[in-house]
DNA sequence: TATGAATGAGTATTCATTCAT
DNA sequence: GATGAATGAATACTCATTCAT
């Protein structure tokens, strides 16, 4: 059986287990005999259980972004139907491939250097993604002299965050699509944020 | 030395601890000693590993409610002015308690059933906090006739969610001020979802 | 309250619990818990863990081998019968008691040298009782001629480990008295005794 | 080294170590070191301390009631024969098996139900052994018609009582061989119980 | 390539015992 | 006389990792 093939197949064990019992908990052991491989083998070919879980990281990673990019892509040229395209690939996504989404999201603490930062460039990707999508909305729309590249990154970092947390909002409500879900959203930030930039300013005194 | 007195000295050095190590690689040996304790008396105070993470998570969490809550109730009676003064909270809170917040928001995964059950009630008190405060505001307007229970759920879970990024956000933006965040995330939110409700929907036509 | 008054508490909830646990896993903790009293006190009175264990073993053995003691001096000048009687007070004891027999009986092994002492002190005791019994028996009947001051021992540890044994089968017989024991006992080893010493030999031919 | 040697080595390591200092004060990091492994091998082939003592104990069983039966069976057809065989046999055990001994019959209490109920279970193995014969003999000499299945099982336990007793007075009487000491008992249990039988009984009246 | 056998290092937990008051 | 607070020392158990074959 050809390495990349077996690799593939140890990554796919691995995400599943590291899923389900989080990092620490998950032990090599499990794997390699779910993967029906032995110990020394996995070694062989992922390193250490770090570079184990980098391997995940790192392909699961991967993979949500390019179905971000992938759908962004295929949406014409408005920045905001990339970006709801895209939004809509990423409810997609973390719906259809939960471990995925787990190992990504939720295991990013208590752990080494090298995947704290594997963690955090994933995240950074996603944010540029995002952020590019609404700066050129931004522009396009000609409502952009009023600001500098710092808002589109706040603007793509609560946009994430409400999605990372959606996520979590649909496991309870099994009932909505993530179609559906994406609809919302994109009309409570976008349209916010276009009035906003329109100049309608909410403020503490009303 | 009374009980509960050090009781608190061992959660203060254990979240810090907790924070900067993770639940797994944090050993008890250490924040024993940094306690200036023996192990035994954790034990004795604290029940088990698992008994003082619990502790700790508890105490942050009713803290940071209690920051939320005593914000928005002395905000005075506008909805909005609340949900303002409680994020404002919020934020002032994270950016004052990074162990805290670390504890409370990165290890939910991979540990006990108890231990997630404690994390999912923390997560669930915000939200219905917050969710509340937009419901309330809903309604106050008048705009809400065609709203459900469930929107103000969703707004709630895209806002905490919001926040939650945002405050990773604010880690790399060192020069921008809680109050500030808090103003631009209420302006994107809260201008959004009156719109929205106001019928200006977004579509992905255009 | 009197310090040998509350010796006697602390022993006699002390018997309970290494009945109950064993030696080992009994913790000084329960045992003072249970005595009411805090742990010191138990240090004071009874030195140590061992100390206590001792003094339990002591006051046990003490009131057993009393107990066979009175019975068999109650009961007359024949040897047989004042053997009949200890037996039969040695089986209502063991009934009556059970954590005595058991803190007597089932926890000689993996204790210190001290330990071991005292229990093999009390079994030597009954041992001793229980001989010269049997010696007096051997003697009266005439029979003595061709048996050494070794016989007597030797029918004695028979017969204390055939009653020990008995005691178990009782557990299994709640139906059968104690006297009932002690008389098919007796006539098992007392006829068998008394017709080997008349010559009556069994020899592997048959 | 194949793991069936292995495991062989450390339960004989593990008999000599529970016998030395039972089952508590034994340690696994002993046990190991004596047998030249490492504590993780220990636990990897005998899963935990619990289960290192149950193989001892198991192995210890068998051999010795194996002892009894291939001696009785070896005895021809006479059930008076084949007892004493069987007894010879584990006197002889004994006498030449210290260690199995004292964990056989040693360490009873304080342990777990599962180590219970396996001495139970090797000691019920070997009184249904002895009743079986016991039951033979009454049988085959035509005196059993007084007699219902418990008396055998009475005898049978009041024996093999009286064999553990003597296992330790042998040890106190190094001179006296264990056929010497197999051939008193059955003298006082065989000739006391058919005489019995044969209606020679024993009142206290005398 | 593949693995059965082996381990060093580390962790949570418990308990008998003793001060300081 | 009495106790709440405190600890040193020990132990079972696990796991990532590697060697000999």
């Amino acid at each position: 059986m050809p390495r990349k093939v077996r690799e593939q197949q140890i990554i796919d064990v691995a995400v599943g287990i590291f899923a389900k019992r989080g990092y620490h908990a998950a032990s090599v052991d499990e794997i390699a005999e779910l993967a029906g491989i032995s110990k020394p083998m996995v070694y062989l070919y992922l390193d250490s259980k770090e570079g184990l879980f980098l391997a995940c990281l790192r392909r699961e990673a991967e993979r949500l972004v390019a179905a971000f990019q992938e759908a962004a892509r295929g949406a014409g040229a408005a920045p905001e139907l990339r970006l709801y395209a895209g939004l809509s690939a990423f409810f997609a996504f973390v719906t259809a491939h939960r471990d995925s989404w787990v190992v990504l999201h939720r295991q990013a603490s208590e752990l080494s250097e090298a995947i704290a930062a594997a963690v955090a460039e994933a995240r950074r990707a996603v944010m540029a993604e995002v952020a590019g999508l609404i700066r050129d909305g931004i522009t396009e729309s000609g409502r952009g002299a009023r600001l500098g590249g710092q808002d589109a990154d706040f603007v793509a970092h609560a946009l994430v965050g409400a999605a990372d947390s959606l996520t979590d909002w649909m496991e309870h409500h099994p009932g909505q699509s993530p179609e559906a879900v994406t609809l919302r959203l994109m009309n409570m930030v976008w349209v916010g944020m276009r009035d906003v930039l329109d100049g309608e300013a909410w403020l503490p005194e009303g």
